[in-house]
RNA sequence: GCGGGCGUGAUGGAAUGGUAGACAUAUCAGACUUAAAAUCUGAAGGCCGAAUGGCCGUGUGGGUUCGAGUCCCACCGCCCGCACCA
């Protein structure tokens, strides 16, 4: 009896794989084709049990497609702009370009051996001149369409990397990637006109019935979508009205002043003869450094003495003040101030003395309430009328929509619908990124440059002894000559956002030579991602930016219109998680030790360790599991099984040495089981093959519904339970061995490897991984007695042996001669029985 | 604060409104072995019982239904996303 080798066979199919070219896609009309995706990976220069799961799951995809006669695009590349490349040649010198491409090169000798489908074919790096020129081409294109624009903005600032960031990019006021707090400059940035698309990208959400529930949410979240209206509040010293934004007008009766933003051209202009005021915008300027302080600091304001009318009573005057958090660029950078129905207006109403006013009664409630009473504030969702607009109950968002008709037919504001998205600010100070293709000059401003120069490369001899961008301080290669006017001038040496590096390179997979950014008949054919797989941490961020991109690269002629959704069907995985182990160094802090260095929670020294519940992988905390050591002590086959057992893909799965162990141990079962089989004499007869085959036949209706609709781990249940069938079987060889393959056949997508060495040991013909999918059969899918519960009152008291196709009333009958139901009914009749076919019987007593 | 999700054995989890706990881990027992590992066989939600069996059981409390882990309402707990957004 031979020994499941996993080492061995695992080489052995790749090269087979390799050699008859199997996962190369070629563009042809005579299979549907389908494109499966997964998000590429940074080259870190590790892979790590995250991207094993992430791969496994695209890879059983894949491989199910192409078994079931789909012509299956699957490529692979990488993600390999960004920080810490230049952080590594700041740490430990060298170059980020070969940082990147030796991390490049290691990584991808880690991933073959997990024997994924990919098209190594088509394999590129963001970073390839060829690729980042083409996303240039693509950036002036945008620029001639107006998609993409440079404005002097107030911008994140991260001071640790020394870079913008985008909005999306600052969590909780700190930078994504650096963790430093973030501070506001003002720059003059290139962005991306992406608010334009606000509605369009919103409204196509509803359309993307493939995607998780929770993702649209939170892109429709983000994009934030608010009707309000704009009114003018008329200054009573004559000068341009005060317009402020609300998305409440039916609070108006409780307005008691008007704040205005610091930056608001009001406070500048005021500013300017009022020492008191200047000295507050530049106090909040200064506090307002960091977003973090400004969440939390206090609300502040100062009194500009300029007072305005209230627009429904205009007896009714209202101070004007500055508040240190009012917004600049939301809404009109000034709002009015409902201290009776906002607790932040409270605040401020409260701090400086200004008035409450109730602007609502209860229904039933008879007193009516001055203009200027205060009154206390009611904190329970009213329903209420409205004193000024004979609208009757405002209840609603159709009530305020009421409330903002009625504005509008007296003329007093203008219905407007606001976005909480803003335009991507794709601008960084760094070197490791597209550069940017443009060119200042003195004469004719910012020119973008010409298309036959593209790309705009990269200057290799550059050096990162000192922070900050080495484009700026490079001694040559800013010089170039103005594309317009031929006169000297100035590259720009910001680069380009990451993000826009993984915005489009799904559509570049479908012609990732091409000398265009895409080619138009590849697209056409390729897109749309059929299935994308990543991090429900990409929510937002890529998702949004992609769906943004497809419709610019659209209006550009760059990718058709069947494909301004990139990805039809979108699919969240969860993470590989690991307990963590820590001990105590003398001074009470945490000691953290890789789960291999611990054998029953003690180290080898017998140290007793701290288990710490399962958390996310990661290197600091030490609880991570190195694919590579996995797939040499256990084979790749092992670790995808694992990574999709257990748990359901979209959520955490935990991985554990006795889980890995068991997967092991399955395998080599079935690898056993090969083996029984093949030394079975080939006519031995046996007992119960009908059961055994009704049992395979069971098994691949449960397993293929379970790999379409992402149930891997309970198709993974499936194929346990029926090896546990198999291996206690006493079948002929016959039947044995066609449930031996395709037993194999089930569990291709997920072991390849060991699959293609059982097909090929019992006979099949050619590889496994171009056999069709096998097919259930229906006859084979009914079993000739099913046992049916009784239930007496709703509680199983009995079960009875029965024909499926016998028919209700007989087994209404049956039921009801049972022991159990005999003796409760007690002679009297049932009130009424419920039978459903197949399922279950309910005597009602 | 706003929005969303989730609560099932010791553990990961399974279950189109129809026998709750499939499958796996850990555990226990047995076989094989001088022994261990590996392998194989079996037990196992809780309580009562020698047993046939009975009662209870999917966070808590109600409801709908012949029948609820699943649907509805309220509450408790945990997780995630967003947020000086007017």
């Amino acid at each position: 009896m031979s020994r499941y080798s996993a080492a061995e066979i695992e080489a052995k199919w790749q090269e087979a794989w390799d050699r008859a070219g199997i996962f190369r896609a070629t563009h042809t009309d005579d299979k549907p084709k389908y494109y499966v995706l997964e998000m590429f990976p940074y080259p870190s220069g590790r892979i790590h049990m995250g991207h094993v799961r992430n791969y496994t799951m695209g890879d059983v995809i894949a491989r199910y497609k192409m078994a079931t006669g789909h012509n299956v695009l699957h490529p692979m590349g990488w993600d390999a702009f960004g920080m810490p490349a230049e952080n590594a040649a700041m740490a430990i010198g060298g170059h980020p370009k070969t940082w990147t491409y030796d991390n490049i090169a290691d990584m991808r000798g880690q991933m073959k051996p997990l024997g994924l489908s990919i098209d190594w074919s088509r394999e590129f790096a963001t970073c390839d001149p060829e690729y980042y020129g083409q996303q240039q081409a693509l950036f002036l294109d945008f620029l001639e369409k107006g998609l993409v624009y440079r404005k002097n903005a107030v911008v994140n600032w991260d001071p640790v990397d020394m870079t913008v960031l985008a909005n999306e990019q600052v969590i909780d006021g700190k930078g994504w990637r650096s963790g430093a707090e973030v501070e506001r400059r003002e720059l003059t940035q290139w962005f991306f006109k992406i608010s334009d698309f606000s509605e369009e990208l919103l409204e196509a959400l509803d359309g993307l019935d493939n995607w998780p529930a929770k993702v649209r949410l939170m892109q429709e979240n983000w994009i934030g979508k608010s009707r309000g209206i704009e009114i003018p509040f008329h200054r009573t010293d004559g000068g341009d009205p005060v317009v402020c934004y609300s998305t409440r007008p039916d609070t108006m009766r409780g307005a008691s002043f008007i704040a205005i933003s610091p930056e608001h051209p009001l406070s500048r202009e005021l500013a300017e003869n009022n020492a008191d005021l200047a000295a507050f915008i530049a106090e909040t300027r200064k506090m307002d450094t960091t977003e973090a302080a400004m969440e939390k600091a206090e609300k502040k304001g100062l009194d500009t003495g300029i007072t305005v009318k209230h627009p429904v009573w205009p007896e009714v005057e209202l101070p004007v003040w500055v508040g240190n958090f009012v917004l600049m660029d939301y809404g009109t950078g000034a709002v009015f101030g409902c201290p009776a129905h906002d607790q932040r207006d409270l605040d401020f109403a409260r701090k400086y003395g200004l008035d409450v006013r109730n602007a609502f009664y209860m229904p039933g409630d008879e007193t009516e309430v001055e203009n200027d009473a205060l009154v206390p504030v009611k904190s329970e969702k009213v329903t209420y009328i409205d004193h000024f607009a004979d609208i009757g109950e405002v209840t609603s968002q159709e009530g305020i929509d009421a409330t903002i008709d009625w504005f509008e037919a007296k003329d007093l504001g203008t219905g407007q619908v606001k976005y909480r998205l803003r335009d991507w600010g794709l601008s960084r100070q760094r070197y490791w990124g597209c550069p940017i293709p443009v060119v200042h000059c003195d004469d004719c401003g910012v020119v973008p440059e010409k298309k036959e120069n593209l790309p705009v490369e990269l200057p290799d001899d550059v050096t990162f002894d000192i922070p900050g961008n080495p484009l700026d301080r490079h001694p040559t290669w800013r010089d170039c000559s103005c594309p317009k006017c031929g006169k000297p001038a100035k590259r720009e040496t910001d680069t380009m956002d990451t993000f826009v590096d993984s915005s489009w390179y799904f559509a570049r997979f479908t012609a990732p030579r091409a000398e265009t950014p895409t080619e138009m008949a590849e697209a056409k054919y390729w897109m749309n991602v059929d299935q994308y797989i990543g991090g429900i941490e990409h929510a937002i961020l890529h998702l949004l930016y992609s769906r943004f991109f497809a419709r610019a690269m659209h209006i550009t002629g760059h990718l058709p219109s069947t494909a301004i959704e990139p990805f039809d069907a979108l699919f969240t995985q969860g993470m590989v998680t690991h307990e963590i182990y820590q001990t105590r160094d003398g001074n009470g802090r945490p000691v953290y030790h890789l789960p291999e260095d611990v054998t029953d929670g003690k180290l080898v020294d017998g140290t007793e360790v701290e288990i710490i519940p399962s958390a996310k992988m990661s290197k600091s905390k030490k609880n991570v599991v190195d694919p590579v050591n996995i797939i040499s002590a256990y084979g790749a086959d092992t670790a995808r099984w694992f990574v999709l057992s257990d748990s359901p893909p979209e959520r955490d799965v935990e991985w554990t040495a006795s889980g890995a162990e068991a997967a092991f141990k399955h395998l080599s079962r079935v690898w056993n089981l090969c083996d029984r089989i093949g030394a079975m004499d080939a006519g031995t007869k046996g007992e119960g093959d009908e059961d055994l085959l009704r049992e395979m036949h069971k098994t691949i209706r449960d397993v293929t519904l379970g790999v379409e609709s992402f149930g891997f781990n309970a198709a993974i249940a499936r194929l346990y339970a029926f090896t546990n069938v198999l291996s206690k079987s006493k079948a002929g060889h016959a039947a044995q061995k066609q449930a031996i393959m395709t037993l194999a056949q089930l569990m291709s997508p997920m072991t390849p490897h060991l699959s293609e060495d059982i097909w090929a040991h019992q006979g099949g013909e050619g590889l496994i991984v171009n056999a069709p999918w096998p097919q259930a059969d229906e006859a084979m899918l009914v079993d000739q007695s099913i046992t049916l519960p009784i239930q007496i009152n709703g509680k199983r008291r009995a079960e009875i042996a029965v024909p499926p196709d016998m028919d209700e009333a007989e087994v209404e009958k049956t039921a009801l001669a049972t022991d159990a139901v005999v003796k409760a009914l007690d002679g009297a009749q049932p009130k009424k029985v419920i039978v459903v076919p197949g399922r279950i019987v309910n005597v009602v007593i």
